[in-house]
DNA sequence: CGAATTTGACCCGCGC
DNA sequence: GCGCGGGTCAAATTCG
């Protein structure tokens, strides 16, 4: 299992998105689907599942549905968000890793760092450098646990990364077993079966991930 | 030489 | 209205 890969299987993971966007090709870091286990999931809170934590930073849209894949709400918590925040979607995730950033396929650029009262750890700033491209992502260690470091995503890629698109093979997993957060509207569905494989490469990330096989 | 990172300053929003 | 905190910008510096 994903654990014996000596990934980051102790990754937690929020997000919300705009129920309408379906069409981006969304490629974030893997989910341990096989580590996602019960637990009450509630917004604007991490949720501590089994090896997981799961956060959804954004409040619960009044009226939009939560879109859940693997037909267990406390599996994939994909919220999606009313209409302002159709164009504004924000996924955050806890991973277990020695290095903040997470190669999740995607090029970034880091634009800035600051020091937050919320966190005795600096938090950096990074934008996607793709042309066009306006998303961005904040990353910080946990102040309650240095060995966490806190992603959360702005926004939503128009476009595929580089390791998304097909020859690539970036991604530890095929763009036709994107993960369902990528496709919201239609998440309501099982993850696929390799999920799991989506916890192999993080490529240097991974690399320099502790060994989880002593947690 | 070009691209990416660093770092301080500035701006904006929110709470008191 | 003021102060604080968070987020972004931009110039300088460093690295490939």
């Amino acid at each position: 299992m994903a654990a014996s890969l000596g990934l980051c299987h102790e990754t937690s993971y929020a997000y919300s998105y705009p129920a309408s966007n379906t069409s981006s090709s969304l490629c974030f870091p893997p989910l341990m689907a096989d580590h996602i286990v019960d637990g009450g999931c509630s917004f604007g809170e991490f949720l501590e599942l089994g090896h997981s934590v799961y956060s959804l930073p954004l409040p619960p849209p009044p009226s939009q549905p939560v879109v859940v894949a693997g037909g267990n709400n406390d599996q994939y918590g994909v919220s999606s968000s009313s209409a302002a925040a159709a164009t504004t979607s924000r996924i955050g995730f806890r991973t277990r890793s020695e290095v903040e950033v997470l190669d999740d396929g995607f090029k970034w650029r880091k634009y800035g760092k600051k020091a937050v009262k919320s966190s005795p750890n600096p938090r950096n700033y990074y934008r996607c450098s793709a042309a066009g491209c306006g998303v961005k992502k904040r990353v910080e260690r946990d102040g309650d646990d240095p060995r966490y470091v806190v992603t959360t995503y702005d926004g939503v890629h128009n476009h595929a990364t580089p390791g998304c698109v097909g020859g690539g093979g970036h991604l530890p997993y095929p763009t036709s077993a994107a993960p369902p957060w990528s496709v919201p509207a239609a998440a309501a569905s099982p993850p696929p079966a390799h999920a799991q494989a989506w916890g192999a490469p993080l490529h240097a990330a991974a690399a320099a991930h502790s060994s989880e096989s002593s947690f």
